[in-house]
DNA sequence: ACTACCCGCGAAACCGCTTTCACGAGGTCT
DNA sequence: AGACCTCGTGAAAGCGGTTTCGCGGGTAGT
């Protein structure tokens, strides 16, 4: 119960026979400062085990040595490991440049709400956005100067960096996936079309479709919202409506196994009566029957890119969007 | 790019004609203050649109307003949406307190590794724990006064408060379920024995053998890891030991749902033929073939509860530690 | 040899808020 | 009426670093 007190650098200075300044100058790397001196300081801070005190140091320089990684809360947020993945991703670079990651999950459509205030308020270095409905409060954060990164395409054409997965593309692969199986009538179940990535996915989806000569039926294009249940909805809605479907791009692996799981309720078989490819290479992938044909995107890779993005930033280097690539993966569904 | 120059108590202290001291107490809530001082200090607050500075707050007043949420960093912590679930939850309890949440993903093994280091240099209220394969850190820390929760049992038996969910009960309840439904020859895959969590449920299961009057065979207790690999691999050298199994209980979905895959390419019928239950409640267990058989516990509950204790004992209210209760749901695989 | 620089380093101001301390006004008690 | 409190309040001293400023000495230029 006894607080140990830590020592500061007046005590520092002291056993080390130099200035306080000298001690700040050293500790934060500044090379002006005699090799003797310097090495001093060193001996002293080992031999008292003195930590910096962040916070003093953070009122001080105006840095606090945080980032923030902001995930817009909507409940499918955390039931979907991939945002948990991407940000230890993230994490893992940031600690590497001794920046640490602080996770705010909420609400992030008011442009005037607590993160807002938070994120305005100085306490962070710098942002790190995911699953943006809208750019509306990065928009207004953005005069402030706070560095931000935004890992999904924004809406609008902000010079913000972001970073990506290449939707596009790998709807694409899949979609052709399904037509170079022999596939004629096929559906998208999409993401929410509020996200830029779930838009992409259809571009992709569309893009493949058209290369056929064709043009999707109507009512072939869904609108789900990645959870396992609009996947199984939307594919009884489909069933119905065209009981001749004979293959669904699902904008994730998680309605694909929706997917699977009514096609086969209903007597379908999967792979041979109807194909279906997933987006993600999730887990859940491997656990449907058959397991899922999927676009795998490296999500590690995104995280680490955001982090990437966010240390270039803060040392104002020029910084380019990162689109990362992904890999068609071919199991039972199609 | 310009950085918008926030106010200081200064500016507010004059635009209310009061003292700066006064600026603080009223912003902190001091009842002391008159009315009418507090009224114009509010006003001014809000006219010219003021934001604390928590840092330099934080500074004076030795208090940070963050907690640590430390992960013990075994990469499937976050290909379990487990913990991401709970993680939300604390978050949004502390945050209703004013608290901030940051989340540390690292290897907690060593007592003095960069996480103790950090949690040890003051820039955190307090710090809660997941995965915990050892009490050594904890331990250690306690010495230094930092208010700490321990999610899932600790291994010796601290004064520390910690949640847990009713492991014990939860596991005896699914194994008591094999049993009441014919089940003769039950196989238990644990998780990381290195755990509490992995050791309650194993106790829950042999305490629902042992009434039964008989001792589960040699090699029918495997020690897996929650991973679905480890789920098929134990179910697969069961299966060649033990051809004549015909109960699995797992200590996740995701073994759970490992189990089902092999036993079905084994050609074995589940549940006709092998029983399996699952534990967790995750959203796997819906969409396995058939759906899981599942002990829920309360994920969102549990991390509730840890940020309740940690608000507690920031206010120096007594604690007790808390355990949520599961519930067997009955799905297709036994 | 004299002035002009440059460099390493310490003194001190400062970051923005909290908290102790003491003071004066108004009340109470004998 | 005088002694003793209580209560609201402001002045000022920190919290533990960072950073500006300027000084003394060594080097260079002429």
């Amino acid at each position: 119960m006894t607080p140990p007190p830590r020592p500061t650098y007046t005590v520092i200075a002291q056993a080390a026979g130099v200035s306080e300044a000298t001690v700040s100058r050293v500790l934060n790397g500044d090379e002006s400062v005699h090799p003797d001196r310097a090495r001093r300081v060193h001996e002293a801070v080992d031999s008292l085990g003195y930590r910096k005190n962040r916070v003093a140091s953070a009122l001080a320089s105006g840095r606090s040595g945080l980032i923030a990684v902001v995930i817009d809360d909507d409940l499918s947020v955390f039931s979907d490991p991939f945002w948990g993945t991407v940000t230890s991703g993230v994490s893992r670079i940031l600690s590497e440049s001794g920046l640490h990651t602080v996770l705010m999950v909420s609400p992030v459509g008011l442009v005037d709400g607590g993160v807002a205030h938070y994120l305005k308020s100085g306490e962070v270095d710098g942002a790190i956005f995911f699953v943006l409905h809208s750019d509306a409060l990065v928009n207004n954060l953005k005069k402030s100067g706070l560095p931000m990164v935004i890992a999904g395409t924004p809406h609008s054409s902000l010079d913000i960096p972001f970073v990506d997965t290449d939707n596009f593309g790998g709807a694409y692969a899949g979609t052709k996936h399904l037509i170079n199986q022999g596939c004629e009538k096929i559906a998208i179940i999409t993401g929410d079309i509020g996200t830029t990535a779930a838009k992409q996915r259809l571009d992709g989806y569309l893009q493949a479709f058209r290369e056929t000569g064709k043009v999707p039926a109507k009512g072939l294009i869904c609108e789900g919202d990645y959870s396992l249940a609009s996947g199984m909805d939307h594919t009884r809605k489909l069933l119905e409506k065209h009981p001749d479907i004979d293959g669904i791009f699902a904008s994730n692996d998680l309605m694909a196994a929706g997917a699977v799981t009514v096609l086969q309720d209903t007597g379908k078989l999967v792979p041979e009566d109807v194909k279906v490819v997933g987006f993600d290479d999730a887990l859940i992938a491997q656990t449907t029957r058959p397991a899922l044909t999927t676009i795998r995107q490296d999500v590690v890779a995104l995280g680490e890119a955001a982090g990437t993005l966010m240390i270039a930033q803060l040392n104002g280097e020029d910084v380019q969007p990162i689109i990362t690539t992904t890999e068609l993966i071919i199991r039972g569904s199609a």
